[in-house]
RNA sequence: GGGAAGUUUCCAGAGUGGCUAAAUGGGGCAGACUGUAAAUCUGUUGGCGACGCCUUCGGUGGUUCGAAUCCAUCACUUCCCA
């Protein structure tokens, strides 16, 4: 994997670069869909790519282990064969499972124990099962396993929590380093820096996690819960630290405001399943403001969804749209989801167009006021 | 022609003397959603000069301190027998 930046905003820790993959490149920022279970659910792979124009799309290790199973994956030939993806593919290490679905599992040094959401049955995830299952995935870019802490932990436990994440990331890399692809194709692992909101121990783990000469770097702990300043703020404290040369992945994050702020603070990368869900909840993104597509005011609105949106189904007017949500319809969640995802690769392709034009930050202040609207 | 059951707030449907502006579901309206246990979840849904008041349970008239709930009568609906 190489990463080459082409451009630095110089007001700024804004950059443009290329992402090289088994897979093709990827132009970074990039905004990379959510298919937690091989699938941005409602989208096909062919919109995904001509329409939406996904660069990457996301799998989750947890759901994919889970169901189909590895036994299926590997069978097909790795997640790329078997969802008809042939773009590259990033897969969450169920890091974030750990701390979601934390009533059902329990941590220990070695592994999380944790039960089924489907069946109730019973497994453990180890550092090294995780890279193992990533393996099979065929992910392009595999995530260590962590401890997605909190947002309100206190500084004890994020302290703990963040040490074992560390130890698990030497036990991920032993063995990364001592596996090999089954596709014919490169892998790459990048760590992920924890450490909460305590800038101190983000200094820690950045130092830590450097140590591995890995061919990305990731931020986990955001966005749960703390506030978006704090996020800011940790955000500016780890990039500070990273290698410039290597791309930085902001996980989980975010409403669009959130994406552009972070790309002003140095990050390249960014999954969010925002777009999605929301969108499957009657919620729009657009460049003027955000649309409850249910709401009564739309009733008879015959205008197109997005009139400057990017995608086709950006033509279907917003009072059939809103018909289609409030019906049940899945078509509704498709459009709304598939407009959604569209916009958003537009905003991180547009942010990197005007880094490179030198004009990012006044483009994004005046871009962020307007986000703010609701319409 | 005879008999039976029923008529409740937008709909369906509980409630059979005071704790009932009235369960529950649907529909409506609004909100939430950040590495997806989410095509999910939450709030609200008679009116108002709102910690109180007013009008509602087919119509009318009664009984009672008090009625959606009991009685009489009228209207309508459904079912059964001729």
């Amino acid at each position: 994997m190489n990463f080459e930046l082409i451009s630095v905003s110089a007001n700024s820790r804004a950059r443009a670069g290329v992402l090289t993959t088994g897979h093709g490149t990827i132009e970074t920022a990039v905004f990379m869909p959510v298919g937690t279970a091989g699938t941005v659910k409602g989208v096909h792979t062919r919109d995904l790519k001509d329409d939406v124009k996904a660069q990457i799309i996301l799998g989750n290790t947890y759901h994919l282990y889970l169901r189909p199973g590895m036994d299926v994956i590997e069978k097909a030939g790795g997640l790329h064969k078997f969802n008809g993806w042939d773009k590259p593919i990033l897969t969450d290490s169920g890091g974030y499972q750990v701390f979601s679905l934390g009533d059902i599992r329990k941590l220990s040094e070695l592994a999380a124990k944790f039960q089924s959401h489907i069946d109730g049955s019973y497994h453990q995830f180890t550092p090294e099962g995780v890279i193992d299952i990533q393996r099979t995935i065929g992910a392009d870019i595999m995530m260590a396993f962590d401890e997605c802490t909190p947002g309100d932990a206190d500084y004890n436990y994020a302290k703990k929590s963040m040490e074992l994440t560390h130890r698990w990331l030497d036990r991920c890399f032993e063995q990364f380093n001592k596996t090999e692809p089954k596709y014919g194709y490169q892998q790459s692992i990048f760590p992920i820096v924890q450490g909460s909101t305590y800038p101190d121990l983000r200094r820690l783990a950045v130092a830590q996690v450097k140590t591995f000469d890995a061919d990305g770097y990731a931020i986990g702990g955001l966005s749960v819960g703390e506030k978006e300043d704090v996020m800011y703020e940790i955000t500016e404290v780890v990039t500070a630290d990273l290698p410039v040369h290597k791309p930085r992945y902001l996980m989980g994050v975010g409403t669009p405001e959130n994406i552009l702020e972070s790309i002003d603070r140095g990050i390249d990368m960014f999954d969010c399943v925002m777009p999605s869900r929301n969108g499957r909840n009657g919620m729009l993104f657009t460049r003027d403001g955000k649309i409850n597509i249910r709401n009564k005011k739309w009733e008879n609105d015959h205008s197109p969804i997005d009139e400057n949106g990017t995608s086709f189904v950006d033509s279907y007017s917003k009072a059939y749209l809103r018909h289609l949500v409030i019906s049940n319809e899945m078509l509704g969640a498709q459009i709304a989801t598939q407009h959604n995802l569209a916009f958003y690769l537009w905003l991180v392709k547009t942010a990197r167009q005007k880094i490179i034009e030198g004009v990012f930050s006044s483009w994004k202040n005046e871009m962020i006021n307007r986000l703010k609207h609701r319409l």
